[in-house]
DNA sequence: CTGTTAGCGCATTCAT
DNA sequence: ATGAATGCGCTAACAG
């Protein structure tokens, strides 16, 4: 079986702590002992035991990581940005996603506890403060695009702000019926992008129909079959902003079905910029979601935390205009959307 | 601090072994002292500390999972099977993404060695028997798309299969120059889809032209790329064939910016159904790859690795042709493409 | 600079 | 059915 420090001591001649001691880059060694014990770790093909070193310290260098099944790129993104900086501190990754409800992330959160030296939770549903109660108090934790009350660091995208702003470009483009494909009822980004909608729909003295406000629930099906109601609006909106790129994708479908031609007949935007979002035709303008810097800063923020830093509650991360062909601006060269 | 086994057992008024007995769910507990050990935990709010049960066991629960950085998609796909299959046997995944070089997998490998009791590596590259050395005999492992040798289980789709029914549907609609984009040498899946493609030409009597064979790299911008040296062919090509839906959806963009038309002017496939395939515009004719069974199917035989059965050092998941628009195919309809 | 020793928290014989 | 004692492999005082 594996080598122990023990047997390491015996070999080379020492103690297990002086063994220990070299484990862990301690100058309190002479260089000739060092040697002696460097060479009996190479023979006996030792590797420290890490549970046991767990057990002593009570550091586990792994990061919990709770992501809700979104789809695709977004978990990607963001779990890539999680690790990109956990490796380079030396911090291992624990992951669990796909938690439809609250109870299972709960229980997640609950077999990780023993295991974890901190936590990046991310949990979309407005009601966070349930399950932040079920975290030790102790354990450094950051909250993902959350409803941030300040009592929890949280990072989140600057949903409102960048919802609101593809709002007034499709205002600018001549539109005055603009209407609004919401996301998930409850959803934390679904509610910050409508919240956004009102605002500048208000901002610009635009009427503020509620009819203009269709269902849907960040799926493309729902973006397919909202188009009927859309189309069905008296006087018809010119121009649709969907809470998210799958459901304008999922709406530019519906559309091209009936007929009605993007940008031409109708206006359309999306929010996050998924890749397709760029190639697709017409080429989907959207505001991009920073989902890898999202991953990075909470990851950034926890290694604060950590390290017995303060760090701010609260981080907002801006979002970004990306105007292609579907709100009507010109269209992006092909060989320019393809880094 | 948290509660200890000790003070659970001060309280309860047992020993310690008493109450690791109910912890494990052993039936030699008096009803009566299983009650009173259960009442003290709930008092104390109690919970073990994995560690030190890990420490005592030699079992961690957990399986290390490396996956190279592909990108979102397909990484999100076979973690999620892995994933499931993971939660419902109690397991938990110390996953790592995004290793471009052997050394840097093995660095991740080594470090995770202590923490994990089995791993699943996806290692595309041909040469996957260096990395394997890395790993001790006795740690159960599971290769994912990798050139199987039969010495470690491995589990895979059946690439060459799927590429060789394409090429064949491709001819079935009278092509008889049918391009092959490639994928970067030294893949995996792109040295099997690419000897498919050979099979099926010299099944077929087609002349296997070596410039009908372009360089990609399975990027986007690669297939992009290659839509020039496509067009300069003499005679040019009516069909291509790209070895997976990124490089096919460059080349679409490339094809469309030269006038080229799909599948009118030049029949056009790819390999992996990523979910634009089934939205683009033409809808892109493509092999499947059984992404989330990869994931779930590895998983299922590290278990019964973990189990001590014996198992299959080899399985082979078939993949699925998807005819669609662009090969020349009928358009599925819309909302028959959303689930 | 190095060795001795006492935990870390739990599982598990071996007694009783 | 329960308890006492031992060990898992390592770190961290404390001595020397």
């Amino acid at each position: 079986m594996a080598a122990t420090i023990r047997q390491v001591a015996e070999r080379a001649g020492v103690s297990v702590a002086t063994v220990s001691r070299v484990l862990n880059g301690s100058d309190r060694v002479l260089a000739i002992t060092r040697k002696r014990v460097l060479e009996a770790m190479e023979a006996l093909q030792y590797l420290p035991n890490e549970t046991a070193r767990i057990l002593s310290t009570g550091k586990t260098n792994v990061i919990g990581v709770l992501l809700p099944d979104l789809h695709g790129e977004f978990y990607a993104k963001v779990s890539q940005g999680i690790e990109r900086m956990a490796r380079t501190e030396g911090y291992h990754l624990l992951v669990s996603s796909s938690h439809s409800d609250e109870a299972e992330a709960g229980t997640m959160i609950r077999t990780m506890l023993g295991r974890v030296d901190g936590l990046i939770v991310m949990w979309p549903r407005l009601e966070a403060a349930s399950l932040t109660a079920l975290v030790p108090p102790d354990l450094p934790i950051v909250l993902l695009n959350a409803a941030a009350d300040g009592a929890v660091p949280t990072v989140r995208f600057d949903n409102q702000t960048g919802a609101a702003a593809m709002t007034r470009h499709l205002a600018s483009h001549g539109h005055r019926r603009i209407a609004f494909l919401k996301g998930p009822a409850g959803n934390y980004d679904a509610e910050e992008r409508l919240a956004g909608y009102r605002d500048a729909l208000r901002e610009l003295d635009l009427p503020a129909d509620p009819a203009l406000e269709l269902d849907g629930n960040f799926l493309r099906e729902s973006g397919y079959r909202a188009v009927e109601a859309l189309l069905a609006l008296e006087p018809r909106p010119t121009a649709l902003f969907a809470a998210n790129d799958s459901m304008a994708i999922g709406a530019l479908l519906g559309l091209r079905e009936r007929g009605v031609r993007v940008p031409d007949d109708l206006a359309l935007a999306g929010f996050d910029d998924i890749p397709p979002a760029q190639y697709l035709i017409p080429q989907l303008s959207t505001v991009r979601s920073p989902m890898q810097d999202l991953g990075e800063h909470a990851m950034h923020l926890l290694l604060a935390l950590l390290g017995g830093d303060d760090i701010e509650p609260i981080t907002t991360l801006p979002t970004r205009l990306m105007l292609r062909e579907s709100c009507g601006c010109p269209p992006v060269p092909a060989h320019l959307s393809l880094e």
